[in-house]
DNA sequence: CAATTCATGTAATAACATTACGTGATGTAT
DNA sequence: ATACATCACGTAATGTTATTACATGAATTG
């Protein structure tokens, strides 16, 4: 689809993101590219930035952390808001879009004059496997 | 309604929380009671731990801030989800309860057997009276 | 009264994020 | 081709947010 061209630092952090299965702080990251020549919190933060900004990676706001977009196919999720459910025990975070949501959040700002430009949803709690 | 029986320092930091327009942070809170012997941040911490579990404060999770609750009169809101929508030009706060969204988002967790233990909505953007 | 709980205080440290400054590579208009 | 602007990158220092560790006194309870 978008086939941003991505620079090596950003290359490196998506890498390392996608290929884990729980959130990841950007100290996290920056430990797990020393050997990549990662020396600095800013090379973390400014290749996040730059992810960010192309939707491949979303930032948790509850955990201070990030992880890779997890529907990087559809298109469905380039427009509108995505949620998260968090697995507090084991990590896991489930990515889901629900329109509903979106729309009723929509009509609440629009009811209100107020113009969003990001919106976070988070559910802290437990996952099938770790409440069972 | 409730009535918690409230200790000085986490009246202190109601107070200042209640009296400000905007949310806070944790040391800007210091800052403002450093006058009635506030000297560390956890003084603040601890206070707002107690706040938080009594539903008296809400913690903003984009901001690392925290505002006083501004429904502490409608029973409506002790159960269910509270959404928030956060200017970044005045700063202005505004708190609302959404059933449909609540109840959709239930809809979802109940769905792949996620237990929520808390749910976080925040939409920043631009209030009415900054957008116009 | 001993034991427990809880609010508090102080200090130190950990975790997360940004600012400031400088360099080299690339692209573009003159 | 040179001057200029832009951008990714590097390093250091600093700023901001949150927690851990340890100690004390007051209130509660058995």
């Amino acid at each position: 689809m978008s086939a941003v061209n991505l620079t090596k630092n950003q290359t490196l952090v998506l890498d390392v993101l996608t290929k884990s299965e729980a959130p990841l702080s950007a100290y996290t990251i920056l430990d797990k590219l020393r050997d990549h020549g990662f020396r600095a919190p800013l090379q973390v933060y400014r290749a996040l930035e730059k992810l960010l900004e192309f939707g491949l990676v979303h930032r948790l706001e509850s955990l201070n952390s990030f992880v890779a977009c997890a529907h990087r196919e559809h298109s469905c999720c380039s427009h509108g808001t995505v949620a998260f459910a968090i697995c507090e025990s084991c990590g896991q975070v489930s990515e889901f879009h629900d329109h509903v949501v979106d729309d009723q959040l929509n009509a609440w700002t629009r009811g209100k004059g107020f113009k969003p430009s990001k919106t976070t949803i988070e559910i802290r709690g437990l996952c099938a496997a770790c409440n069972s």
